[in-house]
DNA sequence: CGATCTTATGTATACGTATTCATCGTTGCA
DNA sequence: TGCAACGATGAATACGTATACATAAGATCG
């Protein structure tokens, strides 16, 4: 094995050099190796081989304009967004591109960090569930990068958009519940303020309102375990038990299904309980959670299609903006039959000291 | 607003001829703002301003031969990495660094996708949980970027590491036990042949020996819930139940509380049950698991430290290997005192048809 | 007040690649 | 045989920035 030197790194001149042919050529064997002889192909790689070249992907960037690069801003928090990551990072990958990751904690973060996140001249950004500042959004879209709002319902129609149908998965586990003789439902959203939430609770209120059933609104404060197993305390305190409890996503089910069971009551003996997102726990023997199953992997794979650039943005069409359908998942918590049927050996939860909490 | 004409990006030439100064006072002012005069430096911002001019990192990577940006190469599964991920994106941040994500399901993948991650000219690269060809490490070396092997034990003495100290968390657990009278335990690993897993099971191992307890082994086939679930039919079918069973990762252990409960038993009232890395569902009241939880942000932070690669690495020095204490979580399910007292209204999984599993 | 030092800025170049244009040798066809 | 067309390659340049070097103007000091 040659020795590089160890301080300069090799590059196509090297390379040019070794193989005895110019630098232009070296580059062509790289990027469209049919236009070069096959036998000078074969000099070259041999050459780039022994010297260990490797193509330096920020110079090409520079002179191509393309950085094969696409952004993403998910929030830090949540399984749900953990989950999509992974589905953007993989979609991503298949089609040969990169992913630059941003989780933050805080909206406030944000637009802090596009500045610099900016200055990396991504070919498209992936905003899930960002509030970002409209002024900034003008501005990114004048540099030709491709932004996608990733489950943000209301940027349609300014940005293109991606995300699945929340009103009409509401409405379907609204049916559902309908139908299983359900006539007082309480929705339990998480952030009121968020369009998904606002989405949700319109199309659960409107299927319910058409079956003659009621529909009460309630927050939890946030998207997470703590805050739905905290609201089922006040549940518990109501003058009467819903039949069920619509709960706004699964994480926060899982808290309050965790949190009724402390105060004695199960799903679906004493209530049903629905959630929303279809997260892998969801289906794990401990939950078995009857929710709206988001196609996470359909999803990601159309964001990240539009993120990719690939469509000429000619700017005065509309933004297409892409609804994927839901999946209804029956679980046990849904299942009326068998409402009750506690057996010695349960699992108990009494005389417990200390407070289960979320995070670390 | 200036129209930036759409086609041409504005440069720090553009702001130069703008501001009527040469364009190296400009990169100036974006570097090393101290050094610029405080009048022109306003007349160069405010011309900045005016253009709408976005510095380019890619530029200034190829010029400066540092892109800022870290890599890190992490299983695509598993909620222990998701949380992972997403600290090393904060940490990052927090440093002025960005964060490019690869997440890989096989991992023949890796050394695929390495290929294309390296012409990136990343500063740091860490590599979780991942199997790299010894040659390919070497080369990756001697391109400057720092490596960081994480969660990974044996690359320790090859690669700077930083990992959690499994033997003596594990043993700390084993002791654990061993105080509440445990002298048969089964230790339920994930995969036989990863490094922690060894590791984990070494330290169970040594610890429940010098107690006089016995110690056996048995391997899920995968570090996930639905491997757990499935180990429970082989638990419970053993000709005669251990006093304990200690799981190598929380998420198996998910899986095993199900899994037995489902057959009747639960813990700790007819066995007692560990886990291993503190998952955030750890905690959450439906489980509250007894476990060894990993400092996660403690790690990532060592991990980011590394990689950003600050400290100048000098080859010939031993490279640094980092390892962190975990701390023991006490949940319910080693909680002695409560064993068996089953309650009314508990939660059943009697009767319920569908077979559930993880993933979707 | 001239010499030296300091400060602020301009000039010029390099980073490593992609691509346009020109060149040159071959082949095909009339 | 002559000319056009073609295929393969080399030479040159641009991408946008950072920085070493040069330079000019004040500032400092004897």
């Amino acid at each position: 094995m040659v020795r590089p030197d160890r301080k300069r790194p090799v590059t196509s001149v090297d390379v040019a050099a070794a193989a005895g042919v110019s630098q232009a050529t070296v580059a062509r064997c790289f990027t469209t190796p049919e236009v070069v002889a096959p036998d000078t192909r074969l000099k070259i790689e041999a050459a780039a081989d022994r010297l260990g070249y490797v193509p330096n992907a920020i110079a090409r960037s520079l002179k191509s304009q393309r950085t094969n690069i696409v952004g993403a801003v998910v929030p830090a928090v949540g399984e749900y967004w953990q989950n999509v990551v992974t589905y953007f990072s993989r979609r991503l990958t298949a089609r040969g591109r990169q992913l630059l990751l941003f989780s933050f904690l805080d909206h406030a973060e944000v637009n802090e960090t596009l500045e610099a996140v900016m200055q990396y001249r991504l070919d498209g950004l992936i905003l899930a569930s960002a509030n970002i500042a409209e002024t900034q959004l003008a501005r990114m879209r004048q540099t030709g990068l491709s932004l996608v709002a990733f489950n943000h319902p209301d940027a349609a129609g300014i940005v293109p958009s991606v995300t699945v149908d929340n009103e009409a998965g509401a409405s379907e586990l609204a049916r559902h519940l309908a139908g299983l003789g359900c006539t007082r439902v309480l929705y339990l959203g998480g952030v009121a303020a968020a369009s998904t939430d606002r989405a949700r609770f319109r199309g659960a209120a409107r299927t319910l309102a058409s079956t003659g059933a009621t529909c009460n609104y309630m927050e939890a404060g946030a998207f997470t375990y703590d805050a739905g197993y905290r609201a089922a305390d006040t549940v518990v305190n109501l003058d009467r038990l819903p039949d069920a409890i619509m709960v706004g996503s699964d994480e926060v089910a899982f808290g309050m299904l965790d949190g009724l069971r402390r105060r004695g009551l199960t799903a679906p003996a004493d209530v049903l309980v629905t959630g929303f997102d279809g997260l892998p726990q969801a289906s794990w023997a401990g939950y078995d959670l009857t929710t709206l199953v988001q196609p996470a992997d359909q999803l990601a794979e159309h964001a990240v299609e539009l993120a990719s650039g690939d469509g000429s943005d000619s700017s005065d069409a509309p933004p297409p903006s892409v609804v994927v359908a839901g999946t209804l998942r029956r679980g046990l918590t849904t299942r009326k039959g068998d409402a009750g049927r506690a057996r010695p050996g349960s699992y108990s939860r009494r005389n417990c000291g200390t407070e289960p909490s979320a995070g670390r």
